[in-house]
DNA sequence: GTGCGATTGAAAACCATGTTTCAATTGGAG
DNA sequence: CTCCAATTGAAACATGGTTTTCAATCGCAC
């Protein structure tokens, strides 16, 4: 080998700088020019490394899912635990990926990207991260209604509860005209709580199965 | 004057094809090979009527919105109906412009385009196109909750509102994977039906002032 | 009919981006 | 020390997209 940096050194600092510049701009407005200036290397070393663009992305969404197995919160709860508790342990969870500069939440804002430009990577990111998540969460909201994991309507409010997590991502050159200039700290556990509060009852009214159950567990949240 | 199509006629065309391509492609994505093509003119045609791409696309603005101010059903309805009918129609117009064919649609969508990927062109569509609506919704919210149109509560659960509706068109290439590979026109009704259940819910639960109220709404609308 | 300004088409120039080439550099093997 | 293969930097190349140029065309005023 040769090179003050070595290889695997400059391949590791291309991957970081490649996950956060295609996780800022998605994958087609990403630029060499960019990712290779806070790389600091040559666009020659993408070749290299690499081959082109698109493998070097799915390196990155290789890499991606790696750490997100190693250091997941989203999945990892209790399962004994109260619903409510599980699913605002979710919600909690997603924001703070989609929003917070955690490390791993690179791949969800990643994923967020692949929803509205797809890509090559869209299979593999839907079938490693998505689903698993997706799956966890109609498991806590069967726990939740009373319904099965796969029935039609729990699934139906699971893309809700994914929807309302996703829209103050993505929507935030929007939002933060209209309402919350920045999302600081404590705006994000407001926006969690908020959120919380309108998807489970959300729930109960969409996938509850017997109205009475639905207004003593209401009651009993709200007062 | 010369040419066979005369200024305005070509003018017109391009406004037309631009306005389509933009709210499919977003602002950076659309090539002037895509637009043109449409519209049967040649690139030097959009210099000459609008100076260049920009301008094209700020003059697609105005135009979209000249369109939906002439024929909006979103903000028309009847004030004196009962606010949970009007927040239904309000989603139903939503999902419509957002996901079907009609005409004004395109500038819906390229607000769409411009949460994710925001231009010059954002301020004046939040301005003249996003806020009035979303006023129009927080009355709608603030008759249904009993709180004020500007309490912060009755704005975060619009924009809950907004999100869902947002969220099915966004997603699309995720959720045909989950579930609904197309959405023809039963998926259509049966997503603005489950939204508008789940976010009634919602806003009942995050910002109704009274647990009776809720309570005894829930149930009349469950049963 | 002639000339003029408005409009358009074809082509070229320009620019940004991804990709490739190639020579230079480096560290280790023999 | 010398050679070798791995790695990298600088620059060239190819491509696709936007903008400009310029000549050709057309309708109208005179």
């Amino acid at each position: 080998m040769a090179g003050d940096a070595g290889f695997a050194e400059t391949r590791g600092r291309l991957l970081s700088a490649a996950l956060e510049v295609f996780a800022e701009r998605g994958y087609r407005a990403a630029t060499f020019k960019e990712i290779c200036g806070r790389a600091g290397t040559n666009p020659a070393a993408i070749n290299y490394h690499f081959r082109d663009k698109l493998h070097l992305y799915l390196a990155v969404i290789e890499q991606g899912l790696a750490e997100l197995q190693r250091r997941s919160d989203i999945l990892d709860d209790d399962p004994t635990a109260p619903p409510r508790q599980r699913l605002r342990h979710f919600i909690g969870a997603v924001f703070r990926r989609l929003i917070g500069q955690e490390s791993p939440s690179a791949l969800l804002r990643l994923m967020a990207c692949e929803m509205v430009e797809p890509t090559a990577g869209l299979d593999v990111i839907i079938q490693r991260a998505f689903l698993p998540a997706f799956e966890h969460l109609c498991g806590i909201i069967a726990d939740l209604s009373g319904r099965r994991p796969d029935d039609p309507i729990t699934k139906d409010c699971a893309l809700s509860v994914f929807g309302q997590c996703v829209f103050f991502h993505h929507a935030r050159p929007i939002i933060s005209k209209i309402k919350y200039p920045k999302y600081d700290l404590p705006v994000l556990e407001h926006l969690i709580e908020h959120t919380f509060r309108f998807v489970e009852a959300g729930i109960r009214a969409v996938a509850g199965q017997e109205a009475v159950r639905f207004g003593t567990a209401q009651i009993e949240c709200t007062s």
